[in-house]
DNA sequence: CCCAGACCCTGTAGGC
DNA sequence: TGCCTACAGGGTCTGG
């Protein structure tokens, strides 16, 4: 559940209380939010304790913090990715949560700790809470972006899309791809290679604000809707990010542990039997892709001729 | 190569 | 009261 916005909050939340703080210790609890680390947890523990912490970045739904050498002298172990260096790499997944904490409180599930010394805020300590453990850290060597622009990224990030809030996000070739596609709407919005930070809510929110019916095949949704969904994406993800994002239980906090209150703004996702906010017709909740699909069938209709004219031209 | 679907994973809610 | 099942859906992998 945490998507775009979510995991800004979180990324903005740490940026002050970490940037220069010392990796004095790392705990694991659950050696399964290793996942995406190769290695035991035994090499995580190594090569994360001393670091020094950079400002948290994020692409997507993915959160990293660029790490320095502790020691003054590692530069020349010559390790091979000693040049682009490494990061300590977050994925929320479904549940997971980063807690700032002081050095005296516990949280339930934690899965993974790690102590902090800050030059300014003294010690503190990060728990990364995680109930279904689709989330993870890892330590991630940086490679430099396929397109060459802005900056580096975590090695698992490399095929990740530009998320629609990233300056170098390119409006055109993301236009040109969808179009590409032989797939439906929804499916493409949530292929985080396309475009990435969406997730079930924001693509049900965004669908119903631009009137797209999930099941829209791609190849005929016209240029114009297009770029309309596309601009009722970035609307909802700064609308959310201005309200500190969803939260509908306690599956998504931000770094103190609080709620955000998009979840009073949400106009289809988790409001079946409730009115559209548009016409009042009910909206409903139907199973797509081994998830809830939440729409107004009245405001968000397949439109058939225009699958009508693709099927004729794929035929 | 591209796309669809299976799979992972567990606390909580609700039924009986 | 307690057991059982359904549910939530990111990202990755595999099969067609």
């Amino acid at each position: 559940m945490p998507e775009l916005p979510e995991v800004e909050v979180v990324r903005a939340g740490l940026q002050p209380a970490i940037t220069g703080a010392t990796a004095a210790s790392v705990t694991v609890f659950d050696e399964r939010s290793l996942r995406r680390h190769d290695g035991p947890s035994e090499d995580f523990v190594d090569r994360l304790t001393g670091r020094v912490f950079r400002a948290p970045e994020r692409r997507g739904k993915f959160l990293w913090i660029p790490l320095d050498s502790g020691h003054p002298d590692a530069r020349d172990t010559g390790a091979p990715n000693a040049s682009n260096g490494e990061a300590l790499v977050a994925h929320l997944g479904m549940s997971g949560q980063v807690l700032l904490r002081d050095r005296h409180t516990d949280d339930r599930l934690t899965r993974i700790r790690i102590e902090l010394d800050h030059p300014d805020h003294g010690a503190l300590r990060l728990n990364f809470v995680d109930q279904r453990i689709f989330g993870s850290m890892s330590i991630d060597s940086m490679l430099p972006t396929v397109d060459q622009r802005h900056r580096t990224v975590p090695s698992q990030v490399a095929h990740i899309a530009r998320d629609p809030l990233d300056p170098f996000f390119d409006d055109a070739k993301f236009l040109r791809a969808l179009k590409a596609k032989r797939t439906t709407v929804k499916r493409a919005l949530l292929d985080q290679t396309l475009i990435s930070g969406i997730g079930n809510i924001y693509a049900d929110e965004a669908l119903w604000a631009a009137r797209v019916h999930y099941n829209q095949p791609t190849e005929s949704l016209s240029r114009a809707k297009a770029i309309l969904l596309l601009a009722e994406v970035r609307a909802v993800f700064v609308k959310a990010l201005a309200e500190g994002g969803t939260s509908f239980d306690s599956q998504y906090l931000n770094v103190n542990g609080e709620s955000g209150y998009f979840s009073h703004s949400l106009n289809v996702y988790g409001q079946q039997g409730t009115e559209c906010p548009r016409c009042g017709r009910l909206v409903v909740r139907e199973q797509f892709m081994n998830r809830g699909s939440h729409l107004c069938r009245f405001c968000q209709r397949v439109r058939q001729s225009a699958i009508s004219r693709s099927a004729l031209r794929a035929g």
